[in-house]
DNA sequence: TTATCATATGATCATTTATTCATGAATGAC
DNA sequence: GTCATTCATGAATAAATGATCATATGATAA
């Protein structure tokens, strides 16, 4: 593998890599979309919090946003992502 | 998703994203085993850079290694860590 | 227009991670 | 024993990331 490749798999994976940011993930592979309002509650996050981590996955690819009167509604843009949590299962049990 | 399990799944995705690492996952995955000379070399990386991410990776339940006179050759411990890598092929495109 | 709700943004600080460098420890050759 | 090789380790530093806070923006309602 060259260094670019592995460059960009890595980039990918430091995205995602976050447990907020995957279960933001999860609730978006479920819902199809969701305010910001019902991730911060469902996740029991903070707004600010909350925003930072969806803008910085808009940002890089992986989710899209649409505004609707006094609402921004996310989903996800990139479902490939979701290949890599369920992989996520096999290993878990395996380590730390 | 709970928080718990999210940040075990965090835990394995940060543990592998770097470029670095993921080329030696994907060396160790194709050589079975290699010493940490070879490793450097295939890789061109640092002697010290090597390692330091080689014993990261063993810490972290990933890899594990043996030593054999002056060599020390390391494994994949955890083989399911190389499905995450082929989901990563999916949605490279997609991103940035 | 003013107030309010929903969200974004930017600054700051704390923490984590990455890199480099110098050195240490184990092994084997001589 | 000394020396060279192979690898690990720890310190120091630099850079990236995460969290929090205060504030700004944009939309709607009153």
């Amino acid at each position: 593998m060259e260094y670019d490749k592995a460059e960009k798999a890595a980039f990918i994976l430091k995205t995602i890599a976050h447990p907020v940011r995957l279960r933001i993930l999860e609730l978006l592979d479920c819902n199809n979309r969701l305010s910001v309002s019902e991730i911060c509650e469902r996740l029991n996050c903070e707004q600010s919090l909350t925003s930072h981590h969806l803008s910085n996955m808009k940002l890089k690819g992986i989710l899209s946003s649409q505004r609707e009167g006094k609402n921004i509604f996310y989903s996800l843009k990139e479902k490939a992502v979701m290949n890599i949590m369920s992989c996520l299962e096999e290993c878990k049990c395996n380590m730390g």
